[in-house]
DNA sequence: TAACTACTTGGCTATTTTGCCAAATAACCA
DNA sequence: TGGTTATTTGGCAAAATAGCCAAGTAGTTA
């Protein structure tokens, strides 16, 4: 792997990094459907607003959504919308793997 | 976040996760072209064999890739195609990010 | 200005991930 | 059988990640 391409994959997996998490994906889920501020992300997540707030730099530093001042609250939103395509890659890699166990069982 | 939910984003963190490294994006990379082994892998990674074997381990137990044990070399190749939408829409972040940093430039 | 709501950041510990070496396993060949 | 090639596995130390609490920042409202 020369020295570009290890630049490009390094890039590619910050990108990857960033939303592997249960707690990112979804908010990454749930904002797909529209903009949420962070005390209603903490209340769907179900963990300390601090955790979230972590989570939310992470995925914003990562280039996945942007953030915005509203009044006393901060409103987060995707950046990219074709992170929709990506879930369903990934759910074809599930479904791909939930069928394998099917076939062993027979 | 529901406990169906929870089980739901896990089982979706548990392929992003494995795709989430620089080395293990760049050997799904190459899958893609066609079937390589273990060794080939290795050269082309840089790193010892152990470590591409344990790179290799994770995609597979992921769903993501496959292996087939041909004489003594062990062919490994992509068992989900979809995994370069997932990169089309990577790089469109990659894109995104650095034309804002074009913007803030000017 | 003080109190309040909404967030972010610092700090700390626990857990997970990485990557190397050495050792074990497996198929093939002399 | 013994040696060789190809690969996996165990073990370990270093590095990265996660999540909580406490403390700090920033608008808003009384």
């Amino acid at each position: 792997m020369d020295e570009k391409t290890r630049m490009k994959m390094e890039a590619r997996a910050r990108i990857v990094k960033a939303m592997a998490h249960p707690s990112r994906l979804f908010i990454v889920d749930e904002l797909a459907k529209g903009e949420l501020c962070v005390c209603k992300l903490t209340e769907m997540v179900g963990a300390d607003m601090s955790t979230v707030s972590k989570h939310l730099a992470i995925l914003r530093e990562a280039g996945i959504i942007q953030s915005e001042k509203q009044g006393t609250k901060v409103m987060y939103k995707l950046r990219v919308p074709c992170v929709l395509n990506f879930f369903s890659c990934v759910e074809s890699v599930i479904l791909a793997n939930v069928n394998e166990q099917v076939e062993m069982l027979k």
